[in-house]
DNA sequence: TTGAAAGCGTTACCAG
DNA sequence: CTGGTAACGCTTTCAA
């Protein structure tokens, strides 16, 4: 910078206003810093800007995995509206819990973020002090909280369980069964497979058929060998719930492979309207969930907080829909 | 940092080595170090350690899209490897090019991190010239360009393309279709056309046979529609081959719904190996990548250079794999 | 409209 | 093994 500034025979100050608020500056001295700025190639340096300033522009994010289509969508909107407001995004995996989120949001808050972005359901107490201590705006994103730490954006999973479940009820169906649920530490799936326990006990369909089976790392192939499970132990299900789209193509996959005729003998639906679910590839009934919404809200709702704007809500559920298609 | 200083009865810099190399410390002054920092819930600025050792432990990536299953392992693998040698991720999205690379590069350097990630094919010489001045680490991934601009990791893409159409031949085939590619900036998309039709060259198969719609933006959509229009003007077409499993699944299910026997009468491939493409779902014949494997390597060769290693390669081709199902 | 000086919270460097 | 001092490259604050 004081490079730019004696090639422009001003200060360095002259340069920082020059970068941030040009308007401030004369045009005539604006130009002769502007070109050296350009001549130099000169890239400020934000992580000095951020120490003076206090202000990192940088929110950061905890996610599980970005593979299986569920968060990709979540974390494309978030950094997509960060970036409108020149923010950029800080990306942790907690991955196989090979890191714990604990740890994850203690280096994420050493960066000092303006922002925190939270998939995961539950924080440990020790989580909780830190972000209370940092004081940093923190919003939670799909699932709408009983106690939100902060903000929320997302939708009720107990109620998008029991939707569906409900749904399934009335296209006549009466044996339904949920697979594929239960991966570790996956809180949002439990809620699920809550909500459509819950619509089995309203609707007196009956105890859950349940099957799960954690050792299956892959969705798709937990799905197919669920569904055999199933059938060996409920022969006369009519209607399966997937814990998500993936867990759905494997158990329709193995439906047919097995001659069971989709939907007419067995209903299969899914969760999450993957982009393989649609009308032109599976036609799989499903969820939708506005994954990409919900991150640029949560990008949204952080800068507005950031604004001071004080009505801003902190709650926001954008909820779900149920998408008929063939395969229910 | 200083109140922690005081507490423990030792300087500032002490507090800054028990957090940093604890073991040049002695145990007695470690411990009271530490327990002050716990009983002040102290966590450390890493901004200002940045700024002051000139190391962000920071490494940015710049991506097109995370959507669409192509580059979401990347980045995990890359976020996992980086995690494991104490850094993180700053991600940046192109995304509907609402930002271009150049733009998104300028801001990641501006935060002066220890490595960047490209997956952006060509570079602009404005954007050489600021990866130049800054001398930092650069891998590019997803493809070995002709002429890296530092390190790369990947596989050839033309290679891949050229593979997937003699391997189509080899199984009987003879009027290979190429559909569902060119959208707007897909340089590696390009390179498998290039591969596609070179191959076809090679073995005297007649001219390409390519249709592709960019204004599609759904992939599986763009499968769909550009297989009819393919056998519209190709009517005795006997395989395809798809830009991407998305565009192949669309395919496939458009072939089903028109009464074309897969692979029977005709054989359609994908590209990527997609979660949904696997046995226990579409069965699709597919080249696979090696994604996360990308991202895990680019992130080691940046820590590796940061370490000073020399005799580390620069140039990693991790190549790919046909990958034969029921439909080719 | 522009500038000088004083930090921001850490780490590097050199002593002791 | 520990500490004093001077950066790191900006922005804030106060003056002119």
């Amino acid at each position: 910078m004081k490079d730019v500034a004696r090639m422009a025979g001003v200060s360095t100050i002259t340069v920082s206003r020059v970068l941030r608020m040009p308007e401030k500056v004369k045009p005539a001295t604006r130009e002769k810093v502007e070109s050296a700025v350009h001549a130099l190639g000169y890239v400020p340096d934000q992580i000095a800007g951020s120490l003076s300033s206090r202000k990192t522009r940088q929110v950061a994010a905890v996610v599980s995995t970005l593979a299986g289509s569920i968060f990709a969508s979540t974390v494309d909107g978030l950094a997509q509206s960060l970036r409108e407001h020149g923010h950029e995004l800080l990306l942790g995996t907690t991955e196989y819990s090979s890191t714990s989120e604990e740890n994850l949001i203690a280096t994420a808050l050493s960066r000092r973020p303006d922002g925190l972005v939270l998939t995961s359901g539950d924080h440990t107490p020790l989580a909780r002090r830190m972000l209370a201590h940092a004081g940093v705006p923190v919003v939670e994103v799909w699932d709408i909280p009983e106690a939100p730490f902060d903000m929320a954006v997302g939708f009720s999973n107990v109620e998008a369980g029991r939707a569906m479940t409900r749904f399934l009820h009335q296209t006549g169906r009466r044996r339904i069964a949920f697979i594929g649920g239960l991966h570790e530490g996956d809180h949002r799936g439990r809620l699920r497979r809550q909500g459509y326990a819950t619509a089995l006990q309203e609707l007196g369909l009956g105890p859950p058929r349940s099957i799960a089976d954690p050792m299956i790392v892959s969705m798709v192939e937990r799905g197919a060998r669920n569904l055999g499970e199933l059938l060996e132990r409920w022969p006369d299900t009519d209607a399966i719930f997937c814990a998500s789209d993936s867990v759905a193509l494997g158990a329709l996959s193995e439906a047919r492979r097995r001659g069971h005729a989709v939907p007419e003998a067995l209903a299969i639906a899914g969760f999450g309207d993957f982009e393989f679910a649609g009308e032109f590839g599976l036609g799989l009934t499903t969820v939708r969930i506005p994954g990409y919404a919900i991150g640029a809200t949560a990008g949204q709702m952080i800068m507005r907080r950031k604004r001071g704007e004080l009505d801003a809500p902190k709650i926001v559920d954008l909820g779900f829909e149920i998408v008929r298609r063939g395969s229910a």
